[in-house]
DNA sequence: AAGATCAAAATTATAGATAATTTTGATCGC
DNA sequence: GCGATCAAAATTATCTATAATTTTGATCTT
């Protein structure tokens, strides 16, 4: 208990373990065992069980019945999966969210876009990229639409981060200018088709894991 | 421990309190206290603590730290809501099945439909209308979007038991012939036009809760 | 009488201990 | 040598107990 704890321990290692798994630290198939993570976390196991079933709802983690929790894994198959589910809600929620978009807001998603383009690391890229999106989206109010919308981005983050390019970045950018300038001159049919498209995209490259073997590696990075 | 217990206490706990509250036994707003459940499951508190989060997951109940857990209410905006994305994420399951839509599936279809119809009682409404639309969009295969799904349909059976008429029975049926007729034609556009019509349709009465007041009830019941 | 204040009760959150199940590893038989 | 079998170890799931927090209710003040 090193801090005041505003939230519970349990979404403290809930969120820590979440990083992990997106950013790759911990590999696919992974075993999570309780009382190791009870462990490092100087607490026992009764929240980190708990913990356990966040990850689970968020797809990040499956359980087995008396087998223990596993880190998920991910076939091309279920990015796509992943890919298509965002853009399918975004969409949604962009639609919802269009009435309630201000200059100040589209200011915001500008910034998001810039710092976007200046990143120089996966992180500070990924983060811009979210904010960007969720910087539009946000304005629908739609609190389940856009908790299942961060659930999906997280997800995504995951092969983003084993899998990156630097020429994504540069239509990614392109996509993000269209969609800002169609919402500016209230063309809403046209950010949205961009926004469909742009958020299934998916680049592929084979990339070396972790453990030292070469796989087909898949990054959604709309 | 009355069964064998083929899942796990706290699995079926969670089952068990859905039920109640889709059901509408349980009120929105009730705060869900963990050593009345506990007691009254014959456990003890720690598989009632991650039933409770398996709930939260499903968006059946929110906690907030340290002040215990409420059966989650709803107003009519998040009615809308999760129609909304249903219709969406349907749409997209849809798209994906259609490939893989065999006669023998469109039977089962039909039979689901024709299930609908004879209904008696609200409850076995409630279930063949849900078998009618996963039939048609299982064989997309996609798990994920399933499991969203069916979370979603979840949520808006509890609006549907607690407002029903029966000429909303007609309206459904009719949407139910039109995207069978039209994926038998081959016809998938007037299909998915017409579930993303009809998953949307929110009926509307007012009805008398279980503590005497009345108020305003939505149904979505598509 | 209405509102604020404080103490008791109820409830949540966590810890430590126990029971049950699965996994692992080694031995035995073929 | 290879596979099956069984026992030991590790791990999960649950229970009982304890600490901390919130709610409730009664008393006191204005």
């Amino acid at each position: 208990m090193t801090k005041p704890a505003e939230d519970t321990i349990a979404v403290r290692i809930a969120r820590a373990l979440a990083e992990r798994i997106i950013a790759g630290t911990i590999e696919p198939g992974t075993r999570l065992r309780q009382d190791h993570v009870a462990e490092e976390f100087e607490t026992s196991h009764v929240p980190v069980r708990e913990a356990f079933r966040r990850l689970e709802a968020q797809g990040l983690a499956i359980s087995e019945p008396r087998r223990g929790v596993r880190v998920a894994s991910f076939d091309l198959s279920e990015v796509k999966e992943v890919a298509a589910m965002r853009a399918a809600l975004e969409v949604l929620a962009l639609r919802h969210a269009a009435p309630h978009l201000t200059a100040a807001i589209l200011d915001k998603a500008e910034q998001a876009r810039r710092d976007c383009d200046a990143a120089t690391d996966v992180r500070a890229w990924e983060e811009a990229n979210r904010r960007f999106h969720r910087t539009l989206v946000a304005p629908c109010g739609m609190k389940r639409l856009l908790a299942t919308i961060d659930d999906l981005h997280a997800a995504s983050a995951r092969f983003l981060f084993s899998a990156w390019r630097s020429e994504w970045e540069a239509r990614t950018d392109h996509d993000h200018r269209a969609i800002l300038n169609a919402l500016r001159n209230g063309d809403l049919e046209t950010a949205i088709a961009t926004l469909a498209r742009h958020a299934q995209w998916i680049g592929e490259r084979p990339v070396r894991t972790a453990s030292g073997a070469t796989r087909g590696a898949f990054a959604i990075v709309g």
